[in-house]
DNA sequence: CCCAAAAACTGATGTATATCAGTTTTGATA
DNA sequence: TATCAAAACTGATATACATCAGTTTTTGGG
């Protein structure tokens, strides 16, 4: 069963977790020359919609959330990243501001990488710039997915395939049969599946009395994957 | 006023409208080696989603729509590309198939490109690389603006940024006071809204009344942009 | 210029999901 | 380990928008 371009799900060998590996010795360097590490808690805001950018980041562990907000205040979350994955490179790429946030959704360690760098090693490296194009391209794929679901879906639908994503995002470093605990507010999955929180925590009870997965306090644990997968109404 | 970053409206500057410019005559040469030009009619299809690209697409004239469907065979419009903007070339760079449908809104012509010459000239100019990671970052904030757009407006604000989008693509080749006929199917006009095709008629309806536009028959014709973007709810 | 089919339009009704107003449980902190 | 504020949860009600079942208008081919 590919989920792979039905959910806005990533493989390794197309996002930006790989990027790095296709430079040398001497670009890897020159990249990092700068590189500075930062500790980040929970809550913690990396960047803003609408300032300038500095740099890029890329996240060594945790979790972190790319949301926009609207006039009163609520967030809808158009993206997780998590360990290995290269975040506000867009913005210094088309010398735009943010268009989005970041946040720490748990304890989090990022890189910062200056933009000069970044930009440097960019046009020194024509492989790492088709690497990039080939990222993003992929990245397209997954937003364009994304908006499908937000447009087209239900509600529990939707439900589903953010729990689908956010399992595939809180696998890393378990190990294959080990329980995959989703540690995220009600409030943070209302804003990724476009519901009221309410509803989220109605429809989880559902999908508790299904069988599909169980609750630990505020963690998620999926329990029957194909059953979830049948929620989301995937054919 | 500056709708940009707010409404997923391109700028000439930032859009793949320009990315040609930046090549050598040597270049161009290269790529335009086996382009080839296509007249489309009002329905004809240029790629549909799931299949393998074998090749970009320059629109010349006319209007296209980018698209999904769902089960029920409704369309998700994600983006409507007019004269001077490239389309279909994220699957080629990213190796993947087509993650949406293009169709023409019009009569329109295009010309094509072979992939092989296109990332033939993409790993020769670094330049022409970086013109294109500009290009598809500037994209990105305009589908990330759509996602926050489907997700967090109501369905009138939905309508009216639909129409100011459409406004901007209908413009092109018309003086600047000449009225803009924005030529479009009540039913796209849905489809790109995420609305009932009943319920756009309607709201359509209630503009007219407001004064915000007239209607030809199926065209329609902005007559106050300032009250659209007040609709719009934009501060 | 006519004609049929498609698109535009209208009003009545249905429903998914938000909102509101609470109570209960949880987990961080002291 | 006791505390308490925040988060999770529950039920009642409201509403925006879709759906359905028509009628009227438009449009493009012959």
């Amino acid at each position: 069963m590919s989920l792979n371009g039905i959910f806005p799900i990533d493989r390794w060998n197309f996002t930006t977790h790989s990027v790095l590996s296709v430079l040398s010795e001497e670009e890897t360097a020159r990249l990092t020359r700068h590189l500075t590490e930062q500790h980040l808690f929970k809550g913690d805001v990396i960047f803003r919609e609408g300032t300038v950018p500095s740099g890029i980041f890329l996240v060594r562990s945790g979790r972190v959330k790319k949301y926009k907000v609207d006039q009163l205040g609520k967030e809808q979350i158009i993206y997780v990243a998590g360990p290995g994955e290269l975040m506000g490179y867009h913005p210094v790429l088309s010398g735009e501001r943010y268009a989005d946030s970041a946040t720490a959704m748990e304890d989090t360690m990022v890189s910062f990488i200056p933009k000069e760098d970044f930009m440097d090693v960019l046009s020194r490296s024509s492989v790492f710039a088709l690497r990039m194009l080939k990222a993003m391209s992929h990245e397209f794929t997954v937003l364009t997915n994304s908006i499908s679901v937000i447009a087209q879906r239900t509600g529990p639908e939707r439900l589903a395939i953010a729990l689908i994503v956010l399992r595939e995002k809180f696998k890393y470093g378990l190990s294959d049969n080990e329980a995959i605990p989703i540690n995220i507010s009600r409030t943070d999955l209302a804003n990724m599946a476009g519901l009221a929180a309410e509803n989220v925590i109605r429809l989880l009870g559902e999908f508790k009395a299904e069988g599909i997965l169980l609750t630990e306090g505020r963690k998620i644990i999926i329990r029957d994957v194909h059953l979830l997968v049948k929620r989301a109404n995937y054919r």
